[in-house]
DNA sequence: GAAATTAATGTAATCGTTTACAAGAATAAG
DNA sequence: CTTATTCTTGTAAACGATTACATTAATTTC
């Protein structure tokens, strides 16, 4: 392994030099700078980062924490975030959790002892309580998708309870009564969403049946019993909304319509596209921007 | 940030005796390990990794490439990775290549001078020749799903002709006479599938015409366009074989078949299946088994 | 043309660990 | 009771970069 101390050697000069021309530093006559990556070149050397980690305190890796790989929404979410780091000069690393609090916790460590830049995390039910312990210290995090509770952390959401309440007031209006949901157990996010959905029939003085509501795991499987059960209804609904994509399928499924394979497409129409506004709570320091607590602001998504 | 110097001076000891205590080696008096356990504790101390990695030159980070994250077959193999690493107190850093050879080489560098303990690749159509700056050194390497040419390095393969080759003589056997074939373009495993197909045909005396045959992009959609395609022919195929789980899902909607959305369940149950033995071919220096040039082996999988 | 500034480079400390080596204490061997 | 081992611990040198500081040379300023 050809290290600096080798680059400087060959070209005659001292590693601070070599260093300078690296992180393209002044104060190098430009003779010495083209002499450097001559032989650079030639070494084919290639800085160790970890070294450079270690000494500069600062790491190009962005680690993102998602709660199911196999969701088709955290794979967009996966890919944007990796594209738009590799835009800027900073690498992905993946975890994923499973909705797993003690894989999570085991990342999160992981990551911090790995001095990463930055980390972006979806947290599973029972974050709070390890999250603490990355959040004290000065690695930006932004927590996304799901909130979390006790702890003061940049929080990237849509607006859940607007959504559902759009999406139940439309079928509503649109003389369909007795709406079912399904809804993912647990998070947040389902929470909120029942919330909006039960918000829009309160506001048609329209009493939901409570067997219309069904919580359940968020995958494909579980959407499908779950509109099974919810058909088998002596009274079955007229409308099934559901709070996720994957449930959603399921849904389709169950129902006997035929479902597009092409992921984001014609799959879920409604589902995919934005449902609401986009808001994104900052509390804690952000990787180029000065931390900003508490503040609430309505980013520009086109 | 607290250093193995603090718990060090807390405990009266030396960092030599407090990275023993840690790295569980023998000869310190139990006493002694006890109170530096006890400080460790108490002081919320967890070692720097990236200082750890640099003086001892190992990390527990193995590198996942893969050719595209929302591929199935990835995201099993991903998962897969993952359960393996973890088990064996490693993790995994996953990289998306987006079968870009541009990207992969960004990521095998990138792997590369983060010092991972080991790299993973499913390689995209030219990895070859940057792919040996990777392999000359010393980073244990293995190559999974696709074959890379001139360059020796262990490789994870199915026997994509025998695989597809039995595929294919089933519908032949059972009277399918005219069989469409979508491949995916460009992978040795399309071209290899293919073969199998063509020698199928071949021991039945029968002539394939080549309209029958299509490579293209290994998509959903592709294969949805590539089916319409084959079913507008004059004289249409009366069976279909796909090189692909996503080709089969987009052939199956193009014609018309209901598809279920439980991932490596109902959806394909023939090619989510194993489709013919599995053969490793070892070259490079693996985790922790010595090297075994050159050897083909046939593992137990069960 | 002397003083002050700026440029170009090198020396050596530093980041937080691991680990080779040294050294003293305790135990075993004879 | 000496000598040889083994235990226990500490000191200090790595690992491969960055960077504060020092130093000399080249410019600028007045």
């Amino acid at each position: 392994m050809v290290s600096i101390k080798d680059v400087a050697e060959a070209a005659g000069v001292s590693t601070a030099t070599v260093s300078r021309v690296l992180a393209d530093k002044p104060h190098v006559r430009s003779e010495v700078r083209d002499q450097v990556m001559a032989v650079v070149k030639q070494l084919n050397y290639r800085p160790n980062r970890v070294a450079r980690n270690l000494r500069s305190r600062k790491s190009t890796i962005i680690g993102l924490i998602v709660s199911d790989i196999e969701n088709p929404f955290f794979q967009q979410v996966s890919r944007a975030v990796e594209d738009a780091a590799h835009g800027q000069g900073y690498s992905v690393m993946l975890c994923n959790n499973d909705e797993d609090a003690e894989k999570e916790k085991k990342y999160l460590r992981l990551l911090r002892d790995e001095n990463v830049a930055g980390i972006i995390l979806s947290p599973t039910r029972q974050t709070a309580d390890h999250f603490s312990e990355i959040v004290d210290l000065d690695i930006p995090t932004v927590v996304i998708d799901r909130r979390v509770s006790n702890v003061e952390v940049d929080n990237i959401l849509i607006d859940n309870v607007q959504a559902a309440h759009a999406m139940t007031t439309h079928l509503l209006e649109h003389g369909y009564g007795r709406i079912g949901a399904i809804f993912g157990i647990g998070s947040t996010t389902g929470r909120e969403r029942r919330q909006g959905y039960l918000k829009a029939f309160k506001e048609q003085n329209i009493q939901p049946s409570s067997d219309w509501v069904i919580h359940t795991n968020p995958r494909a499987e579980d959407g499908f019993t779950a509109t099974l059960k919810l058909l088998q209804l002596p009274e079955p609904p007229n409308a099934i909304l559901t709070s996720n994509s994957l449930l959603a399928a399921g849904a389709l499924h169950a129902s006997g319509k035929k479902v597009s394979p092409f992921p984001g497409k014609s799959l879920l129409p409604a589902l995919t596209r934005r449902p609401g506004p986009a808001w994104s709570y900052r509390h804690s320091p952000s990787l180029n921007s000065p931390p900003m607590k508490s503040a609430i602001r309505r980013p520009s998504y086109s």
